[in-house]
DNA sequence: TAATTACCTGACACTAGTGTCAAGATAAAA
DNA sequence: TTTTATCTTGACACTAGTGTCAGGTAATTA
C-alpha cells in the first residue's frame, strides 16, 4: 500500500455503498485506535459495526484498504490548517496554534491514529512525507525565515519552532489520559482548551520575541 | 495486569535465566515498537530472539507478563528525571528540558512505547497515573506556583507549562520519521539535539518571563 | 559423581483471524 | 414489472497465534 491513491471503489451509484462504508470506517477507526493497525482485525471491526465479516470484505479487500481510506482522510484534514504568509507573525502563529489546539479537541481520534503511525515507524507515510509534507514544510520555513530577516522575531530555527507547536498542541489529544490525570478531571472542557491555546500562544510568541 | 508489582520470577540463582530474559525483553521491545501491544505476538518475539516459542513461555506466562516487565522499566526511567526545587527556575527548567531532550535521544524506543500506551487509552497505566505520577505532578505544580508568587516568572499554568515541555521534547522521539523528513536527514546528530535543547530552553524560559 | 533443580523444546489441541465463493435478497433501471 | 446490477451472508478451507505438557538435556549442589 502506498497512500496517495485509494478509493478504488467498484463503480456504482453509491448510496447503500456510501452508507455502509461510512459505518465500517467509523468502526474501524475505533478498532485501530484501541489496538493499532496490526492489532486491529476485520473480525473485530465487523463486530463493532454490527455486520457480518463477509460484508466488510465486500467493500474492502483487506485491512490495508480500510486503513488507507482512514489515513487519507486524516492527512487531508491535517494539511488543511495552513500558515498564510501575508499577515503578521503574531496573527499567523496565533491562529495556527489555536487551529492546532482545536484540532486536538475536535479530532482526537485522528490525531492519535496519525501519531500511532509515526510511533510505529510511519511505514505508510513515506511518500506523503517526501512529497506534499516536504513542500509544505519548505514554504513555512521560508516564511518564518523571512520574518527573522525582517527583525520581526528572534532567530529561532523555524523547524524547531514548528515541532514545538506540534508537540505541545497534539499532546492534548495523544496523551489525553496523562493530561486528564494530571489535571484531576475526566475530560477537558471547552474553556480548558481555550486556556491552553491562550497560554501556549503567550509562551511561544513571547518566547520567540514576537511582541505585537 | 496492573503494573506496580511484577518480576515474579520463579526463584532461582538466576544467570541463565537473567541472560535469556534480557534477550527476550530486547526482542519484545522491538516487536511492541513495530506492532503495538495487541499486534505483537509471542511467536514473533520468539523468532526475533532466535529461540523456540515454548522457551519464551518458560520464562513468561504470556504477552502481558513480558509487556509488564518492559513498561515497569520504562516508568522507572521516566520518573527519575526530577525537578528539584532549591535552585532558581532558569536552572531547574533548563536542566529538566535538557534531560528530557536527551532522554528522547537516548531512549527513543522507551518514549515510543510509553506514547503508544497513552494513544491506546493507557489501560495499563491507570494505577500509575493515580499514584506516583499524581504525587509527582502535585509537587512540581507547587514548586512552580511558588516561583510565580515570588515573581520569578509570569503567571503561567504550571500544568500547561509541563505539557508543553513534554510534548515538545518527546516529539523528537515519538515523531522521529516526521522530524527527519522535515529536516531532510536520516537521523539527528548529537549537535542537533543540543541545538534543540538550547532553542527550546530559550523559547520556554523567555516565554515564561524567566530572565535570569 | 550422584542427585536435584533449572532449562529446553517438539508436539498437541486449541482459538482467532483471513479471504473466497455460491446462492439468495434488495435495489435500480429499463 | 421485468431485468440487471448491487448487496448480503453462511460456509469452507485455510494460516497465525496461544498455552501446556512430557520427556529430554544442561547446570548446580551435596
Amino acid at each position: 500500500m502506498t497512500i496517495i491513491k485509494s478509493n478504488e471503489q467498484k463503480s456504482s451509484t453509491g448510496r447503500v455503498r456510501k452508507k455502509n462504508q461510512s459505518i465500517i470506517l467509523k468502526a474501524a477507526e475505533q478498532d485501530f485506535l484501541e489496538h493499532g493497525f496490526k492489532g486491529a482485525s476485520i473480525k473485530g471491526i465487523a463486530e463493532r459495526a454490527g455486520i457480518p465479516r463477509a460484508n466488510v470484505h465486500y467493500y474492502y479487500k483487506n485491512k490495508e484498504a480500510i486503513y488507507s481510506d482512514i489515513l487519507l482522510e486524516i492527512l487531508s484534514l491535517w494539511d488543511s490548517s495552513i500558515i498564510t504568509s501575508n499577515e503578521e507573525p503574531a496573527k499567523v502563529l496565533g491562529d495556527y496554534i489555536l487551529a492546532k489546539v482545536m484540532y486536538s479537541k475536535t479530532n482526537p481520534e485522528a490525531s492519535r491514529i496519525f501519531a500511532g503511525e509515526f510511533i510505529h515507524g510511519a511505514p505508510r507515510l513515506k511518500t506523503y512525507l517526501e512529497t506534499s509534507f516536504k513542500t509544505w514544510i519548505d514554504e513555512v520555513k521560508a516564511t518564518i525565515e523571512g520574518w527573522i530577516k525582517q527583525g520581526k522575531m528572534d532567530d529561532v530555527d523555524p523547524l524547531y519552532l514548528l515541532f514545538t507547536i506540534w508537540g505541545a498542541t497534539q499532546h492534548y489529544a495523544d496523551f489525553s489520559p496523562q493530561v486528564t490525570a494530571a489535571m484531576g478531571k475526566d475530560k477537558l472542557t471547552d474553556e480548558d482548551f481555550e486556556q491552553v491555546a491562550k497560554t501556549l500562544t503567550q509562551i511561544i510568541l513571547k518566547g520567540c520575541g514576537i511582541t505585537k
